[in-house]
RNA sequence: GGCCCCGUCGUCUAGUGGCCCAGGACGCCGCCCUCUCAAGGCGGUAACGCCGGUUCGACUCCGGUCGGGGCUACCA
């Protein structure tokens, strides 16, 4: 064991002791049964849909119990940390409405980012160490891997530990001598786990649970070459946990091997242990197998990829919700947002993200929405991603109002064309002369195969003989039919259908060509409210372009 | 290799010994509605990983096995 006097000036002079830093950070002044909870991400990129998970079911848990939660910065690794995270981190979490209750600003129990606590860990690595319950290593990487070798070889188990552990038990001069010769070192914990027992713990959401206790000695401190002195995560757990005072860790479920460490961790801190929620993390069907959703392969396991995309924010809420809490996926959606997530509801096994099914989800949520709103939406998402766009719907608001407004708001079947707001541009855009490519040639596959002289004959017949929509938009539709009946084509799907060689194709082929022409695709809303919306002089050029 | 977690239709799931030759939702397929696109209505497709055991009876309990995932980093 090292001596007191050795220990303490490895650390600045001034450090505090634990008192201190229990005194600074209190048990926290709540109502019974208030669940503090805390999302804690690594900054090292956009942030990741499982994140955005894990966040909800944070939010809910402490905001239904009258608790609290925190955003806390987990930075430990520098190398890895990117430009601009953190700034990405709170956009997502305020699109989807789980900004943090306590943070940097509102909260007395920061700073909330690990990098800029220090401090505190040195105290309490320092308070290990006097204890003997650290030590410090100095085994270079090399060594380390030799070690590993000779395990394997061996048939041992790998890792840093009993016999293995070079500096477990190295005498006092050794330590002292190279601390002389300034070399870089760890801090490892030492793990009374070596007898090999067994340890038991419970989980919110898996219950019972038992492993083999840890006996790996887990580095606690990086290295004394780094500018910055951190801690690992383990040990950042420990220390922060205790000190925000969070009563409830939900977090992914690779950290359930990890607990065993943690309670070690925590026991040896003289810390409280807390109760752990481990969570299943999304995957993704790769072949005939599953894995966890990739932030490299997958697009769409970053938040980035839902707000670029323009999910609503209500959707996307909704369908992790329903993920977590199956029976919510059951209720409709204001119901499902303002239901309590329960943790023993729960599943262990990780779910596939499904966007087919989000797609309806969200389809579904839009079209309860009146066309004013949704144009509104629009326009905030496409000024920040098709800029293109929302110059040309600001320079004509009415056009994109009258637009959605086409079979929606308070009528039965309200329209379901959009997903998403990215969907806007190919499914509204027509609407927008500066957007519309008019449809010039008479063979185009948008046609149906029809026959191009048919096609163009259609267009010169609507055009000479064009009806602008009166006041009865239902009459609009009779020149189509006449034209139709006066062209050869079947009056009805039904006759059609049943003698389709004595007819070039049904009323329903007539109507496909005028849409085509006005609308550039071959789905649209209602043919004389568009061509209501688009104004007679812009109908005839559409249709004309054909001819 | 060792340890841990998980396993019902393609997907999300309901199901805690008889209500289940397994229910719902999404998808897919078909039909209907319709003066045109969607939408909508109706119907269909499709699963308890496998093998044993316990029991009058097992999706439900037990054992094994297979499969998937995770950890075994000075990454989180």
């Amino acid at each position: 064991m090292l001596s007191p006097e050795l220990i303490d000036s490895l650390f600045p002079e001034d450090l505090p002791g634990p008192d201190h830093w229990e005194e600074r950070y209190p048990p926290r002044d709540l109502p019974a049964g208030a669940e503090v909870t805390r999302f804690s991400p690594s900054p090292t990129g956009y942030l990741h849909i499982g994140g955005v998970y894990v966040a909800i079911i944070d939010a809910d848990l402490a905001g239904r119990s009258g608790g609290r939660y925190l955003l806390r910065i987990e930075d430990t690794d520098q190398a890895r940390v990117t430009e601009g995270a953190v700034e990405q981190f709170a956009d997502a979490l305020t699109y989807f409405t789980i900004s943090p209750t306590e943070d940097d600003l509102s909260g007395s129990y920061g700073p909330y980012v690990q990098s800029s606590r220090a401090g505190i860990y040195l105290t309490y690595v320092r308070e290990l160490l006097r204890g003997d319950h650290a030590y410090l290593d100095f085994s270079s990487k090399a060594e380390l891997e030799e070690i590993t070798a000779r395990q394997r070889a061996a048939g041992a188990l790998p890792g840093y530990y009993g016999k293995w552990a070079t500096w477990r038990d190295a005498p006092g001069e050794q330590v002292e001598e190279r601390l002389a010769a300034g070399d870089p070192y760890v801090v490892r914990f030492r793990s009374p786990g070596l007898s090999g027992g067994r340890i038991s713990f419970t989980d919110a959401i898996r219950g019972d649970l038992s492993a083999d206790d840890n006996r790996n000695d887990a580095v606690i401190l990086k290295s004394s070459d780094q500018p910055l002195r951190l801690p690992t995560y383990h040990f950042a757990h420990a220390v922060d946990d205790h000190l925000m005072r969070i009563t409830l860790v939900v977090r992914g479920d690779e950290w359930l091997s990890s607990v065993p460490l943690h309670l070690q961790l925590f026991d040896a801190l003289g810390f409280d242990p807390i109760r752990y929620a481990h969570v299943a993390p999304l995957m993704k069907q790769d072949g005939s197998s599953r894995r966890k959703l990739s932030k490299r392969k997958d697009p769409e396991a970053s938040v980035g990829y839902y707000i670029e995309q323009g999910y609503p924010a209500e959707a996307v809420q909704y369908y992790l919700r329903g993920l977590a809490n199956g029976r919510l996926a059951e209720l409709p959606l204001p119901e499902a947002l303002a239901a309590p997530l329960q943790l023993s509801d729960f599943n262990a096994a990780g779910a596939l993200v499904d966007l087919v099914k989000l797609d309806d989800i969200s389809a579904d949520y839009i079209a309860t929405q009146s066309g004013a709103a949704i144009a509104a939406q629009v326009s905030t998402w496409a000024t920040a991603f098709d800029p293109e766009l929302a110059g040309i719907v600001e320079a004509e608001p009415d056009l994109a109002q009258r637009a959605l407004a086409i079979e929606r708001g308070d009528v039965p079947n309200p329209r379901k064309d959009l997903r998403k707001w990215a969907d806007f541009r190919p499914v509204y855009g027509y609407f927008f002369p500066q957007i519309f490519e008019p449809v010039a040639d008479a063979a185009d596959a948008r046609f149906g195969g029809l026959d191009a002289a048919l096609v163009r004959q259609v267009a010169s017949t609507f055009a000479g003989r064009y009806q602008p929509p009166g006041e009865d938009l239902s009459q609009w539709f009779s020149q189509i039919r006449e034209l139709a009946t006066q062209l050869g084509f079947a009056p009805s799907n039904k006759a059609y259908k049943q003698n389709p060689d004595a007819y070039p194709g049904s009323i329903r082929e007539a109507s496909q060509v005028i849409r085509v022409l006005l609308t550039g695709t071959p789905h649209s809303p209602d043919l004389a409210q568009i061509s209501a919306a688009l104004g007679d002089e812009e109908v005839l050029r559409r249709i004309r372009a054909v001819i």
